[in-house]
RNA sequence: GCGCCCUUAGCUCAGUUGGAUAGAGCAUCGGUUUUCUAAACCGAGGGUCGUAGGUUCGAAUCCUUCAGGGCGCGCCA
């Protein structure tokens, strides 16, 4: 339900009807006419560039077209009092109250469905799919937070979302991993040096995991790494994993489902895909050349499996098998997503880290060798978060073990603001956080702004001892707004057009942006009544103007509906 | 060397896929509380939208050049 699109059609659909008059031939120049909200300054509703394209299309004075159109319009459309010519030829128009009738009680009508737009896509969403190998860190969080408020975007526009967890359960890092384990277990039990040794885990969640181990088998083996191997890696792995799992649900996040690379290796898939593959031509076995940047000490010129992905854009092919000939991250990651896309999705998307970017060529090749479907494949990619304290860049070094955990984050700043400040920024932007603004509890912390506006829309319920489901049953409503209701009721307006931006770019953090504006205007008139009391919407502990209230209501509508999609919490009371 | 992202007010950032006089917050300066929540509000100053070209009625937005910053360039995951 966009009110913009709404208006949008009509105005096509009596441009067309008036085709000879304003003198064009095809409907397809209409194409690009955009009905949008107009600049402040401008005491209008909506604005159109048609005349715009009209004149520019058919090589007309635009203000003549203007004139031509205003006349139409104003004449088949009730829903619009009067239209102003202004710049090079906009055509800025102001609605009618039976049109802001129909908003208010569309509005009301469609309540918690308000701002969706009523799609019905599959979409599957892989994110955070961090290594099993420990906590999350607040590096992990971003992209975390961005999946979760993307799946709950898109649920609210009406599609279908999976929300996935990709675990990382094989190769190399899994078994540094174990090893790493197993030298604290001995170090527990015999109280032998930790060796000091680049390749494994120092973190003092090892111990932790360690001491769970051997409180399930107190006699546990130590004499030899390989025999007990594969015991403590699926151990460590099932410990780690309830440490993630753990950090995600006080994040707010659980994933719909957690899916093993390990399984994949297992049951064959892996060379399922190479065959299909193969049947393609898109595999071959041969050479690759040496990487292109740093020197690698590891590389070495073997014969091995390849595949070929510069056929798709990618710079260069792409190797499936190790110098040990077993299977490359990339090789499972094809299989993986051969998997997705035979669950027949409509869309597939995966939220990567920054250092993570360059691999989005190679997955999107595959995933285009893969599907029938264009371009199936959408990369979302955060950039980094740089923490501050106290005015100072905080860094983290993995290697060492000292890295912020998520849960200590939590600890201190909460969910809320935590949610919030990540989705404050593009997600192609850089990210400061800020460990002392988000502690604050003013305006300068976004968050609190936004739930004030809804504690104070509850206090006056509260004080006028008025239920707000008894508003529903105005009778005899005016609609007589004052200067402030005017902006409210515009920005109100554009609520659905936010989630639809959003949703098309895949871009959430639109939504706290437009939650701090519309909040804005609300602190604005609130305030107004201090200073003059013609802005007073209580006269003597009785509501002055229905309309406002019907105001408060539609606000209070979106916040609800724009929290839920953030997962952020709206007290009543702060 | 190559690829991706960024560059907008002193600082941190928005900017509705090409529109009107480029917007917020912070900081600075100055104001507002016997009053519906001051966790708030109002006002002022502050801009060559990194650079140089191009596309057109019209560019922060699209194309090209160059510069600066970040991330990456495995047969690690």
């Amino acid at each position: 339900m966009n009110f913009f699109n709404i208006y949008l059609e009509k105005i096509k659909k009596s441009t067309i009807k008036n085709k000879k008059k304003l003198d064009f031939k095809e409907n397809q120049i209409l194409n690009k006419i955009i009905v949008e909200t107009p600049p402040d300054n401008f005491d209008c509703d909506l604005s159109t560039n048609i005349a715009l394209i009209l004149a520019k299309k058919t090589n007309k004075n635009p203000k003549i077209i203007a004139e031509k159109i205003k006349a139409i319009l104003i004449h088949e459309i009730k829903h619009f009092s009067s239209i102003d010519i202004a710049g090079p030829g906009f055509l800025n128009i102001k609605l009618s109250n039976e049109a802001w009738f129909y908003v208010i009680k569309n509005i009301e009508k469609n309540k918690k469905n308000f701002g969706s737009n009523k799609k019905n896509h599959k979409y599957n969403i892989e994110f955070v799919s961090a290594n099993p190998t420990g906590p999350l860190h607040i590096g992990h969080c971003r992209g975390a937070i961005f999946g979760d408020v993307l799946s709950n975007l898109l649920k609210f526009n009406g599609n279908k979302v999976t929300k996935e967890f990709y675990i990382n359960d094989y190769g190399k890092q899994i078994n540094d991993f174990s090893k790493s384990i197993y030298f604290r277990l001995k170090e527990i039990k015999f109280n032998t040096k930790f060796p000091s040794d680049e390749t494994l885990y120092p973190g003092s969640y090892i111990i932790d995991i360690s001491k769970k181990i051997l409180n399930d088998e107190p006699d546990i083996n130590l004499e030899n790494f390989d025999k007990i191997k594969n015991k403590l890696k699926k151990q460590g792995l099932k410990y780690s994993m309830d440490l993630i799992k753990l950090d995600l649900k006080n994040l707010g996040i659980t994933h719909d489902k957690f899916f093993s690379e390990t399984t994949l290796v297992k049951n064959k898939s892996v060379e399922k895909v190479i065959k299909i593959l193969k049947k393609k031509n898109l595999i071959e076995e041969g050479y690759l050349d040496p990487p292109k940047g740093e020197d690698n000490k590891n590389w070495k010129k073997v014969k091995r499996l390849i595949f070929k992905s510069s056929l798709f854009g990618d710079d260069t092919n792409r190797a499936l098998t190790k110098n040990d000939n077993t299977w490359t991250y990339f090789a499972n990651d094809l299989a993986y997503h051969s998997n997705k896309v035979s669950r027949k999705y409509d869309y597939l998307i995966n939220i990567l880290g920054a250092d993570h970017a360059g691999y989005i060529r190679r997955i999107s090749s595959a995933v285009n060798a893969l599907s029938k479907k264009e371009n199936i494949l959408i990369c979302k990619v955060c950039q980094l978060v740089k923490l501050i304290k106290n005015g100072q860049p905080y860094k983290m070094s993995k290697r060492k073990g000292d890295f912020i955990e998520i849960k200590d984050v939590l600890n201190e700043v909460g969910k809320d603001s935590l949610r919030f400040m990540m989705l404050s920024r593009s997600n192609d932007a850089e990210l400061d956080f800020d460990f002392n603004k988000v502690l604050e509890k003013n305006k300068e912390n976004p968050v609190f702004y936004v739930q004030y506006c809804y504690a104070r829309i509850n206090s006056l319920y509260t004080s006028l001892k008025i239920n707000p489901k008894s508003m529903n049953k105005l009778t005899g409503l005016k609609f007589n707004p004052n200067d402030y209701e005017y902006k409210l009721l515009r920005k109100i307006i554009e609520w659905p057009k936010i989630v639809e931006l959003s949703v098309k770019k895949l871009e959430p953090h639109r939504i706290p942006f437009y939650l701090y504006e519309l909040v804005t205007i609300f602190h604005s008139y609130w305030s107004k009544g201090n200073e003059d009391s013609k802005f007073k919407f209580i006269v003597n502990g009785k509501i002055k103007n229905e309309l406002t209230f019907k105001i408060f209501q539609l606000i209070t509508i979106i916040l609800k509906n724009a929290m839920h999609i953030l997962d952020v919490s709206l007290p009543k009371k702060m």
